[in-house]
DNA sequence: AAAATATTGTTTGTATACGTATAAAAGCGA
DNA sequence: TCGCTTTTATACGTATACAAACAATATTTT
């Protein structure tokens, strides 16, 4: 009865540990991630979600506001937000889709088309940065564990 | 030249493809954690920060608000509108520090243990299913690995 | 085909988390 | 005392998700 007493740790261990908990340690490392993305991707004004979107668009113009969102994991009033914060800055054109009316097609404009062709060599460097701590075969377990967990 | 345009995925495959990125992968999984988080947790009230603060709460009473925040990784502007709430909400109480007229000491109510001791349990079911698609052995990997990024 | 119903795309409102910057008050060390 | 640090609060911009609303399209029913 006393020994469990006795080892500092002991009672707490057996319990609930925040610190312990996956829902906790992820939001500490997407901290860590976010944090290096600000540092690094070399604008002080595009975050993660609008460099997501911008290289989405790059690679594939004229998506719906929607379907961008889908393929950049974000829900429709996510990334009207974010869509609307690029449009603002002259980084995405809008024109309406001549097939469906209730459709907005987005594209990169030059001043995006430069944007994204500049920041995409920080994106490497930071994903190199957010793995540092790793060796090669950890990264691509983590990677692998993480994409099962999605 | 036709050689790389034949085979679709190639020219993107070599180049930067923003869902194959650690920072991204991260933010979908931690997306899913608090969805389950928020499904599960059996309060609609309460968050995975403000989860996180009564926890710790619970087990380190009368910390001071910044230090409550360092302990579950916010920093002073997060963890001042977390116990904001948690406070108005009638969960939370604060007292000032005898010893430093700079702190407010923290503790949780007499209803703020009631719903740290019901809700508890509901944190483990949801830990266990966000690693549900991982075997065992995988989980801590996982663990291990995302605490060393993190 | 026309009408009724369901789905999809977009916007807006609400609440929370997060970090930066700023400010005020209190503590502390030289 | 002076200067630096710490604690807390506040303002701002962004991301996040849910819910509600509306328009347009698609599907089903009659």
């Amino acid at each position: 009865m006393g020994k469990s007493k006795e080892s500092g740790d002991t009672d707490l261990a057996q319990g609930y540990r925040v610190e312990a908990q996956i829902g906790h340690i992820l939001r500490r490392a997407h901290q860590r991630a976010t944090a290096l993305f600000q540092a690094h991707i070399g604008d002080d004004n595009v975050t993660p979600t609008q460099f997501a979107a911008l290289v989405k668009l790059r690679d594939e113009p004229d998506l719906s506001q929607n379907h961008l969102g889908r393929l950049t994991a974000m829900d429709p009033a996510t990334i009207q937000g974010v869509v609307r914060r690029l449009k603002a800055r002259g980084l995405v054109q809008d024109r309406p889709d001549p097939t469906d009316a209730r459709r907005t097609l987005l594209r990169l404009s030059v001043r995006g088309e430069d944007m994204a062709a500049r920041l995409v060599p920080n994106g490497t460097v930071i994903s190199d940065q957010i793995l540092a701590p790793l060796r090669p075969e950890e990264r691509q377990v983590l990677l692998d564990l993480l994409k099962r967990i999605s």
